[in-house]
DNA sequence: ATAGTTGAAATTGAATACAGTTTCAACTAT
DNA sequence: ATAGTTGAAACTGTATTCAATTTCAACTAT
């Protein structure tokens, strides 16, 4: 209910068009001609954006926060949003889509190794939470209370999780399970570091940082952990710098 | 800045006192006398927020919304509670704080049956999630902005762990690790379900409920998770009920 | 060429709207 | 007599509007 006229003023500036020099408005369509300092002005805001959601969360930030950090005047900021969370949206949209992209990048790892490439996702995502600890942090208020952001975090989640769901019946041709079992098995293991991860860098536990734990023992404790819940074993020794504390614990039988 | 005469307000009526027939004042102090219906004005009003936290959430909840629920006038509001996030703070601890009485009380597993214990508080966490999702996730939002209540829950979590982490070096004579090592290694393999269980039942994920799943399954599977990462073994497979697709996949060496 | 003109886009910030919270004098029940 | 309760009025912080001002690429006249 307090959304009536806005959505449509956005509408107008909301297609991303970055060539500033596309003035001349060679369709003669209505519309408007963005000229360059507009999309910079628009850039400006989302930066500043990115800026106070990092520093103080989404929930504190105010319109004021955001337009001072632009160095605008209030009104502007309604010239190209209709509000704060659809400014939020597309900003951690943003965000997300380029870790994203990331992830398509780290391709280096060998075929069939599992654990580089287990490795190499938590590396990512350490590397998020210990850069951005804001923002990740600003995902969650997000998603608490945005469905569809949450959809788009959990999509985003699940894809990365897919290259090994699809592959969990010709690693395991013994195995039985459905489709569903194996999606049910390997989101446990995945979101094993999430509460970890949230806890050392966004709440800064102390207990957890009583002694300092660098991104890469991080990142090599969810990989040990995700394989042995995995493949029932641990990775080969010569792989691992950080967490023989792990692979060294044995029960006697 | 909004809170300079309302925690003052607040003190008056803080202390838990809950004897309705604690009227007679023994001291001489000054004070005030409660009486039985001011005692359950007051309860009214926490079974009231209780229900709209539940319902609405923490950040969608307004002073009006529990007035009305508890059938009072909003000024009443102030004469027991100083602010929303006091109200919240404390009708959020008491659920923590059953939570963790019933965890106690759940005592009926014998030594050494680290798979019992295991599934026996998973069960615990599980219908906690399953029975209140609204809760618990208030429980987030709530610690999300208040640091001292962030540290209350980490608190209860870590002492669910302890009796484990205690052990540890007991159970792995051979090992060799630190505190701190072996608080990383259970912290991880606990916080598995946080995430699979938040997205179930919180934010009922259409992935993860295409198929219909029972809590005891849930319970079931975090165990086994929780299980083979700790112990690089199966539970005993007499124990298992669903989770059979986890413990039968195998690797071939 | 270049000075002059045009008008839509960009920008401003004071005025206004408003959804709540907070107060408090008066009323009620025991 | 006093704890308990009421609800309307005052207050607050922030979102939202909007009329006025500035900017500047494109166009026009000389």
């Amino acid at each position: 209910m307090n959304k009536t006229h806005s959505q449509i003023a956005n509408t107008r500036t909301a297609t991303q068009q970055a060539d500033p020099r596309a003035l001349a408005r060679a369709d003669g369509q209505a519309g408007p001609v963005r000229r360059a300092k507009g999309i910079e002005a628009r850039a400006k805001l989302k930066r500043a954006a990115m800026l106070v959601l990092e520093q103080r969360g989404y929930h504190a930030m105010r319109i004021s926060d955001v337009t001072r950090e632009a160095g605008v005047a209030t009104g502007l900021f309604y010239h190209y949003f209709s509000d704060l969370k659809s400014l939020t949206i597309e900003v951690l949209g943003d965000f997300v889509a380029q870790s994203r992209e990331l992830e398509h990048i780290e391709r280096g790892v060998p075929r069939g190794d599992w654990f580089g490439r287990i490795l190499a996702h938590n590396r990512l995502v350490v590397s998020s939470y210990a850069s951005r600890p804001g923002l990740m942090r600003c995902l969650l208020q997000l998603a608490d209370e945005e469905p569809e952001f949450a959809s788009l975090l959990r999509d985003s989640f699940v894809e990365s999780l897919q290259w090994l769901v699809a592959r969990m019946p010709k690693l395991f041709p013994s195995g039985e399970f459905t489709d569903h079992q194996a999606l049910l098995m390997v989101y446990t293991l995945a979101g094993c570091g999430e509460t970890l991860l949230r806890d050392v860098y966004i709440n800064e536990d102390r207990a957890l940082l009583r002694v300092p734990v660098s991104e890469e023992e991080l990142a090599e404790l969810l990989s040990v952990m995700f394989y042995r819940g995995l493949f029932l074993q641990n990775p080969p020794a010569e792989r691992l710098q950080f967490t023989h504390y792990v692979t060294g614990i044995a029960i006697e039988d």
